[in-house]
DNA sequence: ACCTGAACACCGTTCAAGT
DNA sequence: ACCTGAACACCGTTCAAGT
């Protein structure tokens, strides 16, 4: 008797495994349960499978982990980006990418894992044609796109440390109090500054702080702009 | 039979274990064999004891890893960061982690996962405080030193990814030519800027790069600063 | 107080055997 | 071609037993 119920020639079981799939299930595993729940044990249970089932789609767990990064960035970019001007747009695909991994905190951290060839090559597009679009000459393209580039991978692997540290579900605003408690209790001789940013931790906002440094990047890159180009990007 | 040699009261033998000679064993390690070489079997063979040993000294992994962490950015703090003027400072200590990590890649992972207790504090310190001094004012502090502190992160995560996947002393060179080489395959209908980027990546200087972005994050900042601040910091 | 090393629980990955 | 699930090698951590 054949498993398979109404499924014809050439056709697969809706519920047959494949690559997308398995990577839908990683997807979800990661977000309802964190990082270290992603287990091929806990996949192929989530599958009803054997765990051996998944190395026929998949090469091992970091090319598991970098199709599920790829799949997030992958819709980032092509959901943000189309603001107004590129200036705009710059933003709506940074932004993009701040809210993605503050949905999906692995990402930040699986992106410090060098996808290079399959989630950076989007973000580096992304970013640098709006640069581009903004008026950048072709010199400063690299150095400009890296720069914004690092800096929301900075911030991405940040978060998601932070959210390895309060499980997935804790509320962020106690986690940040504790951390400032611990900065204001630092030795004052050594520590001047981090004391007196302490106050700021717990209540700052992490979105509206993330912007700031785009814009701080912006500026410095504008600030390099010919001439011609500093009234809002070319025709 | 006593194992000592030569020790008197109070003192302890000069190979004793302790938290130090363990965190010095675990960066040797880390520096020579990569991060997956560091393991408590490893680590108790090479300081001739048994692996549950060192968890006398150490409360687990995490802990070890943070402190070797902290080994390392404490030293950077200590070196660098006293230029001339303070925007010096800023760059001397952003170039003081940048080569830090060159030396010690595995420092770069470690910081995106949240040291925010040991490393994290001194990092804010050591960059924080020279944003002060350069006459930024109270308001944009945390911002401003948010800003520099996850670009720096950015390329630390990086560099750390890039170093994990050429081994310890393979060259780099080599290893971006082969990503230019993938790069310039993409299709071009999608990835138009980085095929037209590739040819950048192979004979860029990284360090350069790195100082790049940061002068133009330092040229965000003082674009803001008022205007008595401009003309070389506060005295 | 500090060290030893076997044991435990768990993981990524492989592979002979199935269909 | 694709799936099953036991087995392998290895890891972080624990702990009863030593000194």
């Amino acid at each position: 008797m054949r498993m398979a119920s109404g499924t014809q020639r050439g056709e697969r079981r809706a519920d047959a495994l494949s690559k997308r799939r398995i990577v839908e299930a990683a997807i979800a595993i990661l977000d309802a349960e964190g990082e270290r729940a992603l287990t091929f044990r806990a996949l192929a249970a989530r599958l009803a499978t054997g765990s051996g089932a998944i190395y026929w789609h998949v090469a091992n767990k970091d090319e598991l982990l970098a199709a599920a990064t790829d799949d997030v960035i992958a819709r980032v970019m092509t959901d943000a980006g189309d603001g107004t001007g590129p200036r705009e747009a710059v933003r709506a695909i940074a932004l993009g990418m701040f809210d993605a991994i503050d949905v999906h905190p692995w990402v930040g951290a699986q992106l410090s894992r060098a996808p290079w060839l399959t989630a950076m090559p989007r973000i580096f597009e992304g970013i640098g044609s709006r640069l581009q679009a903004l008026g950048v000459p072709e010199e400063a393209w690299f150095d400009s796109t890296s720069a914004l580039v690092n800096y929301v991978l900075g911030v991405a692997g940040q978060n998601a440390a932070n959210a390895r540290l309060h499980g997935p579900g804790t509320d962020r605003a106690a986690f940040l109090g504790a951390i400032a408690e611990q900065w204001e209790r630092l030795d004052a001789a050594r520590y001047p500054f981090v004391r007196r940013l302490a106050g700021r931790l717990a209540d700052h906002d992490d979105r509206e702080q993330f912007l700031a440094g785009i814009d701080l990047i912006l500026t410095g890159i504008e600030a390099a702009l010919p001439d011609r180009a500093r009234q809002g990007g070319h025709v």
